[in-house]
DNA sequence: CAGGGGTTGATGTGATCACATCTTCACGAG
DNA sequence: CTCGTGAAGATGTGATCACATCAACCCCTG
C-alpha cells in the first residue's frame, strides 16, 4: 500500500463498516488502489484506525459488488483490467447507462438541467486546470444528475456497480483527456450534446450522446489499459 | 420464519460463511423467503446450526447484491415488491440478457444447444407436472447455459443479482404459466424461439425472443405482484 | 552456487463476549 | 378505555481471541 487513503469525517450514526466501506469505495474510484495490489485487512484497519471487524464486512461488501476480487487464496486484490473486461465493461455501461438516460429524460427540470450544466463547466475548468480528482467527481456527478432525475433502485445501484469496476481506469482516462485539453486539442463535448438532446427531449440523440460520451472514454484510452496492466504487475511485487 | 430453509452438504474447502450465503441465495431463488419479513442473524444461524458469524458476513453480501434490503433499523428484510421496482427489473432484465444473448450466441456450440433444448423440454415437463421449483432451477439453467456460452464476469454476475431480486416472484410467474399450461393454453413456447434464432445466428431474432421472454413472464405476473405485496403485509405481522 | 525443506511470521476465518439500541409488552395515570 | 411510560428481552455492532492456512525467508545439503 503506497499511497494513503484520503479520509472524511464519519457522520452522526453512521456505522462504523459504513463508513469504512465508504472510505474503501472513494478510496478506489478516486484511483488510489492500482490493479493487482492486494489489501489486508489487519494493514487497512490499521491504516484507517478501526477495528478489524468494520474492514472484514467492508470488504466482504466490496467483494460482493465486483469492486475488488476474492483470490482463491481469499486474499482480497484490486481486480486486474484485460482487454476483455474493459470492452465487457463498456458495453454493459452502455446498455445500462442508455436505458437509465431515456427513462429518466422525461423528468429532468429546468433546475436539474441547470445543475447539470454547471457541472459540466466545472469539469471542463478542472481538466484545463488538470485537476483530475475534481473532473472524476464532476463527470460522476453529471450523470448521477442525469440518472437520478427519476428515482431508481435498481438501475442505478447497478449503474454505480459499473463506475466502482471501471474506477481505477477512469482516473487514467480523464488523465488524457487533460493532456488533450491542454494541448489545445478540444474533443467534442459529449455532455453538451446530452444537455441539449434532452432539452429537446429526443430520446434518440440521448441514446447516442451517452454511447459516444462512453466510448470517447474507450478511445482516449486506447492501449492506455494495458500501460496500467503493466504498472499493476510491477506494483504487484512491492 | 414459517418455511424451513432446504439445506445441501457442505463441500470440501467451502468457507462457513460461504456455504450460508449459497444456502440463503438458494433459498431466496427458490421463493422460501416471502417479501417484507425480516430475518435476523441469530434465526438463520440457529436454522442452519451455524455461529452468528457466517451468516453476519452472509447476509451482509446478500444485502450487497440488493437480494436482502438493509433497513434503517438495521434489520434485514426480503425486499416488497413495488410495480415500480418490478417494472425497472424488467426493463434492466431486457436491456441485460439481450446484450448477454447477443454476445453469447457466436459461441454456442451444437454441444451446449443440445443441453439447452434438454433444459427446455425438461422445464415444460415440470411445468405440466406442477413441480414449480424444478421448473424455476430448469428456467434459471436455460438462461445460464446461453450466458455463459461466452465467458463474461461482468455481465453474468449483474444478471444474476437480477434474477436474485426477483427470486421471490419467479416462483408466482411460473406458478401461473404452469396453471395456464395444465389448462391446456399452451403459451408460445420462447425457449423456442430462442433456440431456432440462435441455430439461424439470427441476432436480431434472438433479441426479440429474449425480450419476448421476459415479458412473458410480466404479463403472467399481471396483477399477481399486488397479491404477494398483500401476502407480505400480511406475513409482517407473524 | 543452486535447490529443497523446515521454520517463523502474517493472514483470513470463525467464535465468543460486551454494549448500545430497538422492539415489545405490561402497567398505571388521565 | 386510551395513551404514555418504563422495564425486559431481542437484535445488530464492534472488539478480541484462538486456530488453520499460507507466504516468505533462512539454513542446510548436494
Amino acid at each position: 500500500m503506497v499511497a494513503r487513503i484520503p479520509v472524511t469525517t464519519r457522520c452522526e450514526g453512521e456505522t462504523l463498516q459504513e463508513w469504512t466501506y465508504q472510505q474503501l469505495r472513494r478510496a478506489i474510484l478516486s484511483g488510489v488502489f492500482r490493479p493487482g495490489v492486494s489489501v489486508t485487512m489487519r494493514g487497512l484497519a490499521e491504516e484507517l484506525d478501526v477495528s478489524l471487524m468494520p474492514v472484514r464486512e467492508a470488504l466482504r461488501r466490496l467483494v460482493a459488488e465486483h469492486a475488488l476480487t476474492l483470490l482463491p487464496n481469499r486474499r482480497v486484490t484490486v481486480p486486474q483490467m484485460t482487454p476483455a473486461r474493459f470492452d465487457q465493461l463498456c458495453a454493459t455501461r452502455i446498455a445500462l447507462e442508455c436505458l437509465a438516460a431515456e427513462r429518466a429524460m422525461l423528468a429532468v427540470d429546468e433546475k436539474r438541467l441547470a445543475q447539470m450544466q454547471a457541472t459540466d463547466e466545472a469539469m471542463n475548468e478542472a481538466l484545463l486546470s488538470h485537476d483530475i480528482a475534481a473532473a472524476v467527481s464532476a463527470n460522476y456527478e453529471f450523470h448521477s444528475l442525469l440518472y437520478t432525475a427519476a428515482p431508481s433502485d435498481v438501475l442505478f445501484p447497478l449503474i454505480e456497480n459499473l463506475w466502482l469496476q471501471f474506477g481505477p481506469f477512469i482516473h487514467g482516462v480523464l488523465d488524457r483527456v487533460s493532456d488533450d485539453f491542454s494541448a489545445g486539442n478540444y474533443p467534442v463535448d459529449r455532455h453538451r450534446e446530452t444537455l441539449s438532446a434532452i432539452q429537446s427531449r429526443d430520446a434518440f440523440a440521448l441514446r447516442v450522446a451517452i454511447e459516444a460520451d462512453i466510448r470517447d472514454g474507450i478511445s482516449a484510452v486506447g492501449r492506455e489499459e494495458l500501460r496500467v496492466a503493466g504498472d499493476a504487475s510491477q506494483a504487484k511485487r512491492q
